[in-house]
RNA sequence: GGGAUCUUAGCUCAGCUGGGAGAGCAUCUGCCUUACAAGCAGAGGGUCAUAGGUUCGAGCCCUAUAGGUCCCACCA
């Protein structure tokens, strides 16, 4: 055992403690039937990215729960990874190679890829090292990554048997186009945000000159794509006019009038202008009508209309000219200010251009309809439980997902056109003829999958599927996910529908689900507003264990957080205590024999309630933690700590431990040893450097993470201890509020009457003489039944059935003695009230629980007795 | 338009199935007491948003209202 610096360094430990760890092989786990299988699966970061809160946050999560099971004898199994983040990436590479002066085009498909590969391997390792700095325990020999050979071949293998069975379609269908990132997104990687905007309502002319129509649209540049005019059918202002044609302005096209109950009347002019390839309403009415479907746009948003003067025009460029025409053409009736949703891509910002393409579906019906039922009949848990409504509306209202994208990056899709026939021949190798034609010109479609369409696998295909391994059938399905609300319906329904599908079984059984890591001002931390703080600075300045213990106290779970520097200043003030307490105890264990096992009988009161104490935590951190009620755990670790056991248990023990004439010293040694080890196995999950090095250093076992998690013990429990304990500690309490309030200095000790005519209080006192008098800054104590021998002038201090009373003669001030004991009066007076008024209610006698009752009995005796003490006390002091 | 969620001490937040309001930080008063001033001992501070209801009993359950946040949604 050697000494410990005075103040807790975490840099001194940290890194060569996980270092210890690996070399150990203590994250590593394989197929073990004699041990229940405990598994979690990584969300893999991005390779893009860099640690951040969030991160931190979810990763600090997964290793307490992991850590926790581990040391519960469980077969801990935690799965890493990284994604490659398709489009993330792709664009990151693609600016890179810009800051360089090359052109993704120019470079060409293979050239690009194998620069990405290379961005990869350069960038992609950051962040597994900075997973590894925060203490995350997960199975680094099992690290995967979406693009690996395994997970590739899990991702050709699903597509192909989707293909097979219907689910997968190429269908030329509206979807969402990012004319910046040049690609198809699909529903979920649209945000809508609400924008200020213009409502311009236009005459079209009907053709046969008997007038206008007045429509109204937020889009005056789609126009041009407008194959139709749509009123409803019921509407009598406009039913004449069904079946004419109008005249298209700007244009030479005659479009006609049709009635459509997509139309609401009381909106608008009650006309609305039919875009079918540029409005996702408007291509459903165009299907019901026989429409045709006009594209008018390139890929790039510019107008695609040749012969045109807006040809080649930017959208928005188009819009003003267009404007400008159709005014000076005397068409342009008004133009409101309009406030509307406008579709925005998640990753660069840019409005998202509705556009008729050929895509690759996934067909979601069926699918649904097991990741339903899963959360309906319970087979899948959300912790918080109000995050099933989210889930299920997704799911109840699911649209067919859009997984073909127009990038490189990413699993290319495995579908091959003959180029003789056009037939479709989805394998996964190249075939080599067309098994239509037999020619032997085919050419695989040139587009990659969307980057969920690989994480949705995750679960299973991290452990060796479509392969039947025996890991796949013993740690699989995974026990709890882990992640944030964000990221539901991107990536946790995708996996559970997968999961289903390809295993049939869900991927997981408890979703935990946390909320998002904010600044001090309650604000998201981003890039652009420069609010971020970064994990490794807290970890460099605090320590990883304090950044840890930080981003779980005192939140629970979907719950957003702040966080700021003196919530980590706290946590790392929390370290140091466990650090100094530690130091303390093995001070004394150098100058000592501390038995290895001992006779319970041999402990005292003080050591049976401390131990009765950390017992009863065992239990309910157990509880809390199975739960998943993390940062309620972590409290009651932290109060036993700090309040019960360095505030109480080593204060109550010191006197014990400076006499070496001590018949009990060494079962003040035995439990300050066991308490703080099993209170450190407690700690362990959420901050497990400082718990490691501390239990090395007391311990001979050689690591706390693959110790056994503390038990509650019925032989630990000690009711009476408990009892007795707590009513010394009333009793100190009681003594130094009078000293405060009377300004007595520590140094002046007293001799400390205890007064009880009931003979268990008195033993209680005689028992706990020694400590009592340390806490109670007595120079002797003496337990009597009367007070005889006691000045009368004495200041007191009353406890349930005792009464103590200190001779500080010069000090006395009667005024402040009579003050607080009316003030006692006042409150015993307000709790009797309560309690008789409860009892005396025959409606509460006769239907609550006899246990409530017992209860409150019990109180009102205890407030009578104690009311009776405050009573005599006033008497004596003449009041 | 639909849904979720929040409103608790000056600030940030806990409060598990309803049974006498908690923590951290901040504030005030004493203390360098031989583990720790990143500490110790005390103190002050809350009609738990508002109004009803259910209940013997409501911060917790129900309804409505006000304000905040978020998600979903095809109103051009």
């Amino acid at each position: 055992m050697k000494e410990l610096a005075k103040t807790y360094d975490p840099k001194a430990i940290e890194d060569r403690t996980y270092a210890n760890w690996l070399e150990k092989k203590y994250f590593h786990a394989e197929v073990d039937r004699s041990k229940k299988p405990f598994t979690i699966v990584m969300p893999p970061p991005n390779i893009t990215g860099k640690l951040h809160m969030g991160h931190a946050l979810d990763n600090t999560l997964q290793d307490i729960l992991i850590r926790y099971k581990r040391m519960q004898g469980y077969n801990a199994l935690w799965i890493p990874g990284t994604d490659h983040a398709s489009i993330s990436t792709e664009v990151k590479v693609i600016n890179k190679l810009k800051e360089e002066g090359i052109d993704k085009n120019e470079l060409g498909r293979e050239g690009f890829l194998e620069r990405t590969w290379e961005w990869r391997e350069e960038y992609g390792r950051t962040i597994v090292d900075q997973l590894k700095k925060i203490g995350s325990s997960c199975d680094w020999d099992r690290e995967r990554f979406t693009m690996d050979e395994g997970c590739s071949e899990a991702v050709l293998e699903v597509f192909i048997r989707l293909y097979e069975k219907g689910y997968i379609y190429k269908g030329s269908r509206i979807i969402n186009w990012c004319p910046v990132c040049k690609t198809s997104i699909s529903d979920a990687e649209v945000e809508h945000e609400e924008q200020a905007g213009h409502f311009w309502h236009i005459n079209y002319p009907i053709a046969d000159g008997s007038g206008y129509v007045e429509i109204a649209t937020t889009r005056p540049e789609t126009l041009l794509g407008d194959t139709a005019v749509a009123v409803n059918p019921e509407d009598d202002r406009y039913k004449h006019l069904v079946g004419k044609m109008l005249k298209l302005p700007l244009t030479d096209r005659e479009i006609p009038v049709v009635a459509d109950a997509y139309v609401d009347k009381e909106f608008g002019t009650g006309c609305v202008k039919i875009t079918p390839a540029h409005d996702p309403n408007d291509f459903e009415v165009g299907k019901r009508h026989n429409l045709p479907e006009l594209c008018i746009m390139h890929d790039d948003a510019t107008i695609d209309l040749p012969g045109s003067k807006y040809d080649g025009m930017d959208r928005y460029e188009a819009r003003k000219a267009m404007v400008a025409d159709l005014e000076a053409l005397g068409l342009l009736v008004k133009v409101e200010d309009h406030s509307h949703n406008v579709g925005t891509h998640d990753r660069c910002g840019c409005t998202v251009e509705p556009m008729i393409k050929q895509q690759w579906f996934v067909k979601m019906e069926e699918m649904a309809k097991p990741a339903i039922e899963a959360v309906k009949n319970g087979d899948l848990t959300f912790v918080p439980e109000r995050f099933d409504k989210t889930y299920l509306h997704w799911l109840e209202n699911i649209r067919d997902w859009c997984i073909s994208r127009q990038l490189w990056w990413g699993h290319r899709i495995p579908a091959y056109y003959c180029d003789e026939c056009g037939e479709i021949v989805v394998a996964k190798e190249a075939p080599s003829v067309c098994p239509k034609c037999g020619c032997t010109h085919l050419t695989q479609d040139p587009d990659t999958l969307d980057t969920w369409f690989s994480s949705a696998l995750w679960p299973f295909s991290t452990l060796g599927w479509p392969e039947k391994t025996e890991d796949l059938d013993y740690f699989y399905p995974t026990d709890v996910l882990v992640t944030g609300y964000d990221i539901i319906f991107f990536w946790v329904i995708r996996m559970v529908f997968s999961g289903y599908e390809q295993t049939g079984k869900s991927p997981f059984h408890h979703v935990l689900i946390h909320g998002l890591v904010r600044d001090s001002l309650g604000r998201k931390m981003s890039k652009s507003l420069g609010n971020g703080i970064d994990p490794l600075e807290i970890i460099e300045q605090y320590g990883a264990d304090a950044l840890r213990l930080t981003l779980v106290t005192g939140n629970a779970p979907g719950n957003d957080m702040r966080f700021y520097m003196e919530r980590v200043e706290a946590s790392r003030n929390f370290a140091n205590k466990v650090w100094n307490a530690s130091r303390f105890i093995m001070m004394n264990f150098e100058k000592a024999e501390i038995p290895a096992e001992i006779d319970l009988n041999m402990l005292t009161a003080a050591d049976k309630w401390i131990l009765s104490k950390v017992n009863t935590l065992a239990k309910d951190v157990t509880n809390n933690m199975d739960n998943f009620d993390l940062g309620i755990a972590v409290q009651k670790i932290y109060d036993f700590i700090w309040e019960e056991f360095c505030d109480w248990y080593i204060e109550m023990v010191k006197p014990r431990l400076w006499n070496d004439a001590d018949e009990t010293k060494a079962a003040a040694l035995w439990t300050l040893k066991n308490v703080l080890i099993n209170a450190l196995k407690m700690l362990h999950p959420y901050m497990p450097f400082i718990s490691e090095e501390i239990f090395c250093n007391l311990s001979d076992e050689e690591s706390i993470m693959i110790s056994a998690w503390p038990e509650y013990k019925e032989e630990w429990n000690f009711a009476a201890e408990e009892h007795a304990i707590e009513t010394i500690k009333e009793a100190v309490r009681g003594i130094r509020n009078v000293r405060t309030s009377m300004n007595v200095p520590n140094s002046k000790k007293a001799t400390v009457y205890v007064v009880s005519e009931n003979a268990q209080i008195r033993d209680i006192f005689e028992n706990g003489k020694v400590f009592f008098a340390t806490l109670g800054f007595a120079s002797e104590v003496i337990v009597q039944m009367d007070k005889t021998g006691i000045a009368d002038d004495a200041v007191s201090t009353l406890i349930p059935e005792a009464a103590i009373y200190m001779p500080l003669a010069e000090l006395v001030d009667i005024k402040k003695e009579i003050e607080r004991l009316k003030k006692e009066e006042d409150r015993l007076g307000k709790e009797l009230a309560r309690v008789t008024g409860m009892l005396s209610n025959e409606r509460f006698v006769s239907k609550a629980p006899a246990a409530k009752i017992e209860e409150e009995k019990a109180k009102l005796e205890k407030y009578t007795q104690m009311m009776n003490q405050v009573k005599e006390r006033l008497a004596q002091l003449g009041e």
